[in-house]
DNA sequence: CCCCGCAATGAAGCAGTACTTCACGATCAT
DNA sequence: ATGATCGTGAAGTACTGCTTCATTGCGGGG
């Protein structure tokens, strides 16, 4: 039977994606994450790490190996809250991963609102951009995890987690004040000459730009890569190009300098969705409660 | 976090229902198995166990525990099958558990069958009968049960298992032959003066038989207790007494000094299930499909 | 009633293993 | 080239987990 503890290291190299990342995650030194991967790597007879260049990656059999192991942690943790809560310690801390521009709108007002109602619970809450994320669920590194997708791409699977959607949150085309095209609701081939503001390569957003110009017969010229909303408004306001940005986020943003309305043809949205294991304990769905009426706002 | 070499520690105790037990299926010694139940313990701060005379028995945190435990074990066992199947090492084992009756009539056939078609396939059965064998296939000892349940006997939870009908099985009203009642379509309140064979208080088919004698406004008799269906049909054979046995165990038994037939009422069933892990891999879905038509033939 | 037998545990010893430190090879950027 | 970074081999140490032996506690049989 193979050692859960050597899959616990598995896990961290493939966060961590170095051995020696690793080691300083698990207080350990590199040797010893370099032995214990050794080990299960012999004792299965297969390689599940490439070592080179710069860091570790996982081969497709360390991938399969690292979805289980994730699972196999998820279960360790999970059996010791359950003994907890036999004894009737309540669990004192839920930790929370979402992504950057839901950390700046939905997830404070949430936060603010459970700590008052749950005091006795300390709240942890780390950055995890999509798709990373689901992992960290499963192994129950994260007790909830805030996450969205953009059409176009495809949400990862969920076996042994419960998946909810919060908010859809269309996306709005924003141009620069004045910019002649405000208020007639351009089609993105319309604006194809634009300079574009999106995230790089692989980021959602930017997956879903490409995608919903190639379903209008275009390629968008994007000038400016930020993933980071905020960077993208002022750009905007700089008037140096245009872009796509989830309604809550213009909300929520300074006005001026800018004007805002959904493109012509599809109404994109972004949608986040709350993910957890199944059978979570307490604190957990009473925190989605509070992000569900947070998205209610929000939306409303 | 939690050892998971503990929890199979507690695992085998809860099997094995005694601490000296549990070491004996682990090859370790007595003590051995109490010391790591004791770090257990400390470590949750509370006891798992209930030592007493003549073995242990687990505290409502050990039950707990247990069912937790037994899906860490199943999360090992299946992640070490996931590395080993992405090798191309096709699982050469596969564990049925199954009650004694089904071993006599559904399984042998299907066993025979599977065997032909994948040699390479070594078979194991082993005898479980319910409502154990749940936490087994839980925890990957058994890759597929056979399990029953009788009319009034609450069929088990199935959190992370997959659990398919096979065979609906009705109970018929055996009669020795040339018993007066024979061919009238007697009620079981109208056989309420008759010996009944039956199993022991506890044994599915007993509960089932006083819930639908209740049912029926009566108490039967149960004089000869037997859970062997063959013991119980010689009993009636011999003229002692009258039951209800499943109409596969009759067609399979020596004709001659007994008459069946459905009893007047409530057509009672037993009903016959496969239960595996989900995710299963490939052979169990396989050998369910021949158990499927093989109980289609019995049912035929 | 006493004694035996079984189950569990305490104590001491031993072995394997998992970590550390130190040293070295490989790869890449400066 | 050279320094930095990453990974690994080698040797040493500390620990943990198992064994053996001995003791306690409880229940049943003579």
């Amino acid at each position: 039977m193979l050692d859960a503890n050597r899959l616990r290291v598995l896990v961290e190299i493939a966060h961590a994606g170095s051995i020696t990342g690793a080691a300083e995650r698990l207080s350990f030194t590199a040797p010893a994450v370099s032995q214990q991967l050794a080990k299960l790597e012999r004792e299965l007879g297969c390689a599940l790490v490439e070592r080179g260049r710069g860091g570790a990656r996982l081969t497709p059999a360390g991938r399969v190996l690292l979805d289980h192991g994730e699972r196999v942690l998820g279960e360790l943790r999970a059996a010791e809250a359950a003994v907890r809560a036999v004894q009737g310690e309540a669990p004192r801390r839920l930790s929370l991963g979402a992504f950057a521009s839901a950390g700046k709108v939905l997830v404070p007002r949430a936060l603010a609102e459970f700590g008052r109602a749950h005091p006795h619970v300390r709240l942890a809450l780390s950055d995890v951009e999509p798709p990373d994320g689901y992992g960290l669920v499963t192994s129950g590194e994260l007790d909830l995890l805030i996450t969205h997708s953009y059409p176009g791409v495809p949400l990862p699977a969920t076996t042994g987690l419960h998946r909810e959607r919060l908010l859809v949150d269309p996306l709005l085309l924003v141009l620069p004040e004045g910019h002649p095209a405000a208020g007639t609701r351009p089609r993105l081939a319309d604006l194809a000459d634009e300079e574009w503001i999106c995230g790089a390569p692989g980021i959602s957003n930017r997956t879903a730009l490409d995608s919903a110009a190639r379903a209008e017969g275009v390629r968008l010229d994007v000038a400016y890569e930020t993933r980071d909303y905020e960077v993208s408004l002022a750009l905007i306001r700089a008037g140096v190009g245009v872009g796509l940005i989830p309604r809550s986020i213009l909300r929520a943003a300074s006005p001026g300098g800018w004007t805002a309305q959904p493109p012509g043809g599809d109404r994109p949205a972004r949608e986040i969705y709350a993910v957890h294991r199944r059978r979570p304990y307490p604190p957990v769905p009473a925190m989605v409660a509070v992000l569900r009426t947070a998205a209610e706002r929000v939306n409303g």
